[in-house]
DNA sequence: TTATTAAAAGACAAAAAGGTCTTTTGGTAA
DNA sequence: TTACCAAAAGACCTTTTTGTCTTTTAATAA
């Protein structure tokens, strides 16, 4: 579905945010840890983040990653596309130049449908409500936390 | 949606059985020109799905691929899993290790329905009935081909 | 103000995907 | 049986993805 790149960022900014519900700055290596990640590989994905304005960082003692309480939530279509490009989710599934429903390809009729949940999904889901499920204890980050 | 080499797979094998139907066997420059793939590479991957068993070839002049008329239709889950592996369409879209609807990622319950609907259509379609619907002029292969 | 902590920056590297080309093999037709 | 044709085989290359590591910068706390 998603490239290893958008899972990891996933998965920790969801973490992040968890654990910024407690009043907590997770760090790279905690996050690491917590989503089964490669460290420094997962540090470089939030450095990005940051710097593509998706969340925020401190340095130093009690320092970490943290999203801005006055700022809106993250729709995961935005993460998606900052690391995957747009290509995600609107190309013909046939990899016809463009998807066209007046010069449709084999596919189209039944794939068109399919695509568009996924726009669905991933437009109303964000990195919020993502964590919101998790804290509510209804769904899972791996399957070591809870 | 799918990667590069399922793409050209895709087009090229409807692309053949198109040509079957009027007693053709394409070679690979003119798969090439007409699905709009690099002449070399869709030879290698036709080569690839030969050896796997999914159509036939004969070398020499008035050679090519083509399908054995006495064999099942190709669903293109079979074809997309030759080439992918098994991994597309059964995992998490979290990338948890497994997905298991007792311990689900905050995605799966909108997830999972959708990956049902992707699993259905590759396995109802075939290459044969994608050719079929491109052959009544319903659907289209690439924007020059009707 | 100094030591410590943790992210930022960026170079580097391995693996996978995507693509190219040459040589060999096995057919066809004259 | 010779010339020719087209796929098979496999080496090679480029780009993208994934991942690692070192050095620098900025924040905190003693
Ligand atoms: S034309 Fe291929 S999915 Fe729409
Ligand atoms: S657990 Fe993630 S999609 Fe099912």
């Amino acid at each position: 579905m998603f490239n290893k790149e958008t899972e990891y960022a996933l998965r920790g900014l969801v973490y992040i945010d968890l654990q910024n519900m407690g009043g907590r700055r997770p760090g790279t290596l905690e996050i690491a840890r917590e989503i089964e990640a490669p460290p420094f590989y997962i540090a470089k994905i939030l450095q990005r983040l940051v710097r593509a304005g998706f969340l925020r960082s401190l340095k130093g003692k009690g320092g970490g990653f943290f999203f801005d309480p006055d700022k809106p939530d993250v729709p995961i279509i935005n993460l998606i596309s900052s690391i995957e490009g747009d290509r995600s989710f609107s190309g013909c599934s046939f990899g016809l130049k463009q998807c066209d429903s007046d010069n449709p390809c084999p596919l189209h009729g039944k794939y068109a449908p399919i695509r568009e949940a996924i726009n669905k999904l991933i437009t109303e889901e964000t990195v919020q409500s993502l964590a919101e499920k998790v804290y509510k204890n209804e769904f899972h980050l791996n399957e070591f936390l809870k």
